[in-house]
DNA sequence: CGGGGGCTTGAAACTGATCAAAACGCGTGG
DNA sequence: CCACGCGTTTTGATCAGTTTCAAGCCCCCG
């Protein structure tokens, strides 16, 4: 079942035709492996194929006056490059957080199955323009928060993009990140981000121990980052009713905690 | 003509067979005049009509702790809610800075032509992967860039953008934004705003001047912001070969020169 | 002529950056 | 099994860019 959480996401946001759904099921695709760090796409690369991302997380980065910022991740269900359908060439590269596995689909088959069906063109475009209001919510979150309200804005994001794809376990989830790629996405430094990590545990609103990131509290993480799930535009919230992940206190265990 | 600069700005990044121009011409639309400062739609809106901005600028904004954050400008020929098609409610607000003019066309007569025409799909679409890509450079600006290349940037942006719309006359545009605008939409205060201004100034790169911003020397300024047009994904370009829009030195008048 | 919005300036305060170094965890090879 | 090395996290100290506060000015508009 290659195309199994694209399908889930493009269900969980615009609705699919039993047609539909088995088109995509059937979509020929050629399966790969990243490590972590490697590249799938370099910047200037004129993709013949759109990928979508089978587990694992890839960010979309670029270096600009020598930071290396992140734009976007990609997690299982997503498709990173859909738009080189329309614009061929990438501006950024997408590089592989930790292990992935991605599936390509070549540009001539997703525009076959499109010609066919416009309520696919359909939900590939509403895709991509919840990755547009993705993109205009990080506008905000660079432009106007505060450090903390940042990092815990993206925290809160990843939470509920996983949950839509079943990732999410009980407020937890795998976040194979290293405190330098929460740097580059949220425009801090990394040391000002070990700082804000800490007082984010402090506070009691998350735990992040061995790439396993725990919300503690999501209301109040979500109060904190100032919070709406509703540019995600979910068609059906799979969320579950209790807000808290894991309530118990545990105090502040100290070591490497990322 | 009401949808010349709509079809002039597809045609620029799309192409249009002359059949589709035709429909876009025809599109029924009502007009509507904004003064400085009004509201075109509010957060929580969920409009049946998409607008195209026939003159002036609104701007896309919400306020985040407490600051108002601008996320997109929007200049003649683009739609600012055209994605109220697939998504029906609006989570920002657009805003008129200075007075615009704009045309509402209907939901339903958008679809009505797209839905006989892949290629008009193809250009709405394309036209909104390539606000998304502006959208990823926002974030870089404001993730990585330090305040003079921000607004740098967004000046450089600006000038392309009304450039493709035939607005920009030999360096020079209108622009009926306040330093608090600016500010709004790069993170800033509008104290270092305007000190950083002058320093755009002092260094011989622009003049703004009653709401005309000329660049001086374009290249030095697309230097200093890190600015390359590739992301507005421009089929032709119109920019004319001559790179200073007006190199003579005037010294530095004072005044209010915004 | 008065008021207000926008621009400008100065001084002080702060958030976050930079520099530097130490500690930890982990895989590798001896 | 230990030693080494490297990447990551942590901590401390200092520095810089930017914010905030406060006030003054200019100009337009009523």
């Amino acid at each position: 079942m290659p195309h199994r959480k694209l399908i889930a996401r493009l269900q969980a946001v615009a609705g699919l035709s039993e047609q539909d759904q088995a088109k995509l099921a059937g979509m020929p695709y050629k399966l790969k492996t990243l490590d972590g760090g490697e590249y799938l796409v370099r910047e200037g690369d004129s993709p013949t194929s759109s990928t979508v991302v089978m587990s694992g997380v890839l960010s979309r980065q670029r270096v600009i006056s020598e930071r290396n910022q992140i734009s976007s991740f990609y997690i299982a269900g997503d498709m990173p490059d859909l738009h080189t359908l329309h614009l061929p060439v990438m501006d950024h590269e997408l590089r592989s957080m930790g292990r992935s596995t991605v599936a390509s689909v070549s540009h001539a088959y997703l525009r076959e199955v499109m010609s066919g069906s416009p309520g696919l063109t359909q939900a590939f475009w509403r895709e991509t323009l919840i990755h547009a209001a993705i993109y205009r919510e990080w506008i905000e979150n660079l432009g106007a928060r505060p450090a903390l309200g940042r990092i815990a804005h993206l925290l809160c994001e990843l939470a509920v993009r996983l949950e839509l794809v079943g990732l999410l376990d009980n407020g937890s989830f795998h976040l194979p990140f290293t405190q330098q790629d929460i740097a580059d996405a949220c425009g801090l430094s990394v040391v000002h981000v070990n700082r804000t990590l800490q007082e984010l545990r402090r506070e009691g609103l998350i735990e992040w121990r061995d790439h396993t990131v725990q919300l503690l509290d999501r209301a109040r993480l979500e109060d904190a980052a100032e919070f709406s799930r509703q540019y995600l535009h979910a068609l059906e919230t799979t969320r579950s009713p209790v807000r808290n992940g894991n309530a118990g206190e545990r105090g502040n265990k100290r070591g490497n905690v990322i």
